[in-house]
DNA sequence: GACGACCTATGCGCATCCTCGTTCTCGAAG
DNA sequence: CTTCGAGAACGAGGATGCGCATAGGTCGTC
């Protein structure tokens, strides 16, 4: 088990390596937000322990980053003990968990072994356009950490659309994906269900492409 | 076929710039990793050689980075003669083929026949002309890396004349492909769906023959 | 019965597209 | 080189219909 630990304090990295590896696992500590940034798009790592207060920004970022190429690697975060909107901008973002400093190094071992198992066994890919994330699994929905309630159809409708960012389905596909076969639909159903849901996660985050039908726009920022 | 060449030595840049323009390639070279990345993110090419020893890197980041986009685009990467661990990283990043240093051009030049022609059977078709992408599935184009809309119109008569760049279609053909067969057309439609197109994707792409038709320039930048 | 999810219906705005008239360009004939 | 005609480019106007917004109605659930 490998894992990257994105820590500044010296202390702190020191301890988790050497704490951790005597659980069985192998550590690497890097300090500063551009490293982890780069190290994670060059190599792949059973879990990630991320701080929030590095030197040259967030570990908020970094997890954004790595969610953004579609990276379900286990995330943990490290927040102070009682900073409760941290922890759950951090969820939010994606993570997987979190622990309060100071922590029990026994305690923060057999978490990270729980993610990675569970992650392991998870198709669970966890969208993110912007401040928008999609976790399929659970059917919920967040926008810049506040939690949207969609209707089943308007789920279905970002589900087919997110799948492939950038594609275009014709109003027919979605039809024939939201209705069953020969559930003929007489109207302009589809339209107002896309209306709702554009009300929702934001006006820009579907494209219309006229005459041909709709698409996630593909988050170029 | 456009060829992104990442190296800093500008003796060999300057051979294989010389040395693939005779192969019928076009070439463009950057010599620093944060150079590429932004090229890369910007533009489209055929294939990629990339350098593993750069001033501010190693071309193997520069390929991670490519691959952490889902950019399949095919990359060699050159490694001196002997270094085996280099070129097993390499492969291990997700590159195509290596080269050891010195090489042969000819051989070179094949080598990225091969890459290229593989790539074209298992990527979704990206037609590119200068500045220009075309993505057939996504219906989208962009220019110098901003998106622009095309009308279903206009998106049709680009598609037509990129299928096969350098072949003249004539009026008639267009519009059949345009219309159905006896969706009959009474004026200059298709000219100016030519001429619109003209002002988004640049004046000279579509170059019109006299009495013939339209086709697409060939690249010969 | 209140509420929410869903489908239906309808009017409006606007992008798209065709048409038309004019201007420009090319190329061959004189 | 000049002239001239056909083909091509351009700009503007107007019709069409798609997509949007909104409101009303039905069904199922609590």
């Amino acid at each position: 088990m490998r894992i990257l630990v994105l820590e500044d304090d010296p202390m702190l990295s020191d301890g988790l390596t050497s704490g951790l590896s005597l659980h069985g696992m192998s550590v690497e500590c890097v300090s500063t937000c551009s490293d982890a940034v780069s190290i994670f798009d060059a190599a792949h790592y059973s879990a990630a322990i991320l701080d929030l207060m590095l030197p040259d920004g967030s570990g908020l970022d970094v997890l954004s980053h790595i969610r953004a190429r579609d990276n379900t690697m286990p995330v943990m975060i490290l927040t102070a003990i009682d900073a409760v909107a941290d922890r759950i901008a951090g969820l939010d973002r994606g993570a997987d968990d979190y622990m309060g400093k100071p922590f029990d190094l026994g305690e923060l071992a057999a978490r990270l072994r729980v993610m990675i198992r569970r992650a392991a066994g998870r198709a669970n890919p966890i969208f993110t356009w912007r401040d928008l994330t999609i976790a399929l699994s659970h059917r919920s929905v967040t926008r810049a950490g506040i939690v949207l309630s969609l209707s089943r159809r308007e789920f279905a409708v970002l589900e087919a659309l997110i799948e492939r960012p950038g594609r275009v389905l014709s109003r027919s596909q979605l039809e024939a994906r939201l209705y069953g076969w020969n559930e003929e639909i007489g109207s302009n159903a589809l339209e107002v269900h896309v209306h709702n849901l554009r009300a929702k996660i934001g006006r820009d985050a579907i494209e219309t492409v006229r005459g041909l039908g709709y698409r996630i726009r593909e988050d170029r920022a």
